[in-house]
RNA sequence: CGGGGCGUAGCGCAGCCUGGUAGCGCAUCUGCUUUGGGAGCAGAGGGCCGGGGGUUCGAAUCCCUCCGCCCCGACCA
């Protein structure tokens, strides 16, 4: 049993200045962690048991579908360079040298350990499948990191890798992950949505990331409310209300002077902005200094969607028209671009947005300074573009699968898992025999946790739901079954010896029932133990004071912040119901 | 890497502009009184004022420089 007295919790009355987000002032004012440098922090007791817990649960899970391992953190750079990312990482990768100058890393992932073991290892179909996890250190020199544990240089992650001899077993690996990680993030309790992600530079072929929407997170996703609809914002798409087009008539220029933003041309003209065409001019950049020029358009109310306009033209980086280049491919400047008159080339893509499809009668720029055209109709007064869908979903358009309402917020990643193909096992050489002997390279899936993250986002759920005191205090409860404990007791008056003896009772019963019991023994004023247990998130809190002279105590559920009152014989009995022990 | 801010006791801050022996609240320690929502009184300890250099009789304060940390952006398989 834990006895607060002789604990170290250095709670804290007040925030440190640098904690902006909730999650991290709770972990630094209620002696979780503490910082010891930009993104690296010290785990103390209560943190530390907290994760624990986390990583029970994960391996527990994770025993279920795979099989442990425990890899090195610093890694020997002939790996990282045979599969190409001692370079590919770049900046975000530690690196050092040992005393004889050969170059080392700091694991941020381990592909390349596990593909060198599978290589050497693995000679037969009949080895697999295979599915190797750790719970593992992991290292990256983020170039921002922020918000507490949330975006950090070093941190814990369960990563896991699947080999199959097809993509039929790699299909099965991957759904036993997506499985896994619902039942691991259901037990940890956090309201989690899995989305559809965009693959990215690793040009894997299935990719889902499951996220936990808060404020303090980096992306942004949109989801559908039934739950049958997620994708990161950068994915999203959404069905959209069939809009009623201006009525058939002549193309027509006309002269708008000053009018260049969709609401000036939209309040000049008096029609809506769903009416107007949007020109994006963009220019394509590779990594190698290629350069195309990408001209977008998009109904006037549209946002472009960058990362989908990315993807399209083959994963360069995208950066609005120079005025001179603009210049160099219209004849008018910004304000007044329209789609008339322009032929696609290897110099230049054009692209129709989706929404625009089969649209008639819009107003678009005229390629002419000064003037717009009326009865602008896509396929009949301009041919050369392709169509795709490359505009930013907003909150409330209707989901793609049940046209329910999109909500559309921040989010922090907890897990993501991906069908990673060839990309290994092809460039480090791992080669088994099928059955027919024949040598085929086995496909991977790799799939990731941020176990650091499961426990910050139950913080900011929580503290988000609860919301703050009247004086401005956060509010927050755990989750029983990642909090440091399960239950405190909370003696109000610990020089009283019949309130002490009964606490200690309880406890000592309470811990033969299988409960992870703190016994807060200090001999401080109800109102500190109060507030500190408050702090520490602890989900029940068991009161002994006033009312043992009656043969009572209070239970405290911090969740739903009821209080009930109990015999002190029956307190367990009604604890032991709450958690269904 | 671009922009902004901050570094003074464990935490939160004042002092800096206008140079003259470093302060407040909380926390800590001792004693007494208290004890249902961060108690009261009395006393005490705790500082390379981020580092280095300079100006000056004298620097937390002015100047130069380095370092660290936070926020916004970029970046983030």
């Amino acid at each position: 049993m834990h006895r607060w007295s002789r604990l170290f919790i250095p709670t804290l009355r007040e925030a440190p200045a640098d904690a902006v987000v909730a999650s991290h002032q709770i972990l630094v004012r209620a002696g979780y962690i503490r910082q010891l440098g930009a993104g690296i922090y010290n785990y103390l007791f209560l943190g530390t048991r907290s994760i624990n817990k986390i990583v029970a649960i994960v391996r527990e899970e994770m025993d279920k579908i795979g099989q442990e391992f425990y890899l090195p953190a610093l890694n020997p750079a002939e790996i990282w360079q045979e599969s190409g990312r001692w370079t590919g990482m770049g900046e975000n990768m530690f690196r050092l040298k040992d005393r004889k100058g050969a170059d080392l890393c700091l694991g941020m992932t381990h592909e390349e350990v596990m593909t060198s073991i599978a290589r050497d290892e693995v000679r037969s179909y009949k080895q697999l499948p295979q599915i190797w996890y750790q719970i593992q250190t992991k290292f990256r020199d983020e170039p921002r990191p922020k918000s507490g544990l949330l975006r950090v240089r070093q941190f814990t992650m369960k990563d896991s890798y699947s080999f199959d001899i097809d993509e039929a077993g790699l299909d099965v690996s991957y759904r036993l992950h997506d499985e896994a990680y619902r039942r691991i993030f259901t037990r940890c309790g956090l309201e989690f949505v899995a989305v559809e992600a965009d693959s990215g530079a690793m040009g894997g072929s299935q990719s889902q990331e499951f996220m936990v929407y808060t404020e303090a997170g980096e992306d942004l996703i949109a989801s559908s409310p039934d739950g049958k609809y997620a994708a990161n914002i950068e994915k999203a798409t959404a069905l959209l209300a069939v809009v009623e087009d201006l009525p058939d008539a002549e193309l027509e220029e006309v002269h708008t002077p000053g009018q260049r933003t969709i609401e000036e041309v939209g309040a000049f003209l008096k029609t809506q902005p769903h009416h107007q065409v949007k020109t994006m001019a963009m220019m394509a950049v590779w990594p190698d200094g290629k350069a195309k020029s990408v001209v977008a358009f998009l109904r006037g109310d549209h946002q472009l969607n960058e990362t989908k306009l990315a993807s399209l033209v083959g994963g360069a980086e995208l950066r609005p028209m120079q005025p001179e280049e603009i210049a160099s491919i219209f004849n008018a400047p910004a304000g007044y671009l329209g789609p008339i008159g322009l032929k696609q080339s290897d110099k230049l893509m054009i692209v129709l947005d989706k929404a625009l499809e089969g649209r008639r009668n819009l107003i678009a720029g005229a390629n002419k300074e000064e003037f717009h055209l009326r009865n602008v109709t896509p396929g009949v007064h301009f041919n050369d573009f392709v169509v795709a869908d490359v505009r930013t979903v907003t909150e409330g358009e209707p989901d793609p699968i049940g046209g329910q309402p999109l909500r559309i917020g921040k989010a922090v990643e907890i897990g993501h898992i991906f069908k990673l193909g060839y990309k290994y096992t092809e460039s480090m050489g791992a080669r088994v025999l099928d059955q027919n002997g024949k040598e085929v390279m086995p496909i991977m899936g790799c799939y990731g946790i941020g176990i650091e993250r499961i426990l910050t986002s139950a913080m900011e759920l929580s503290a988000a739901k609860k919301g703050l005191t009247d004086r401005g205090d956060l509010q927050y409860a755990l989750p029983p079954s990642i909090a440091p404990f399960e239950v405190v007791i909370t003696v109000t008056k610990q020089n009283d010896a019949s309130l002490a003896e009964a606490g200690e009772k309880i406890a000592r019963d309470l811990e033969a029932a299988g409960f992870d019991v703190l016994l807060d023994d200090r001999d401080q004023s109800a109102g500190v133990k109060f507030k500190d247990a408050d702090l520490i998130g602890v989900p029940y809190r068991v009161n002994i004071g006033k009312k043992l002279a009656e043969g009572k105590v209070e239970l405290v559920d911090r969740l739903s912040d009821t209080v009930t009152e109990h015999g002190v014989g029956d307190v367990v009995a009604q604890l032991k119901s709450a958690f269904q022990k």
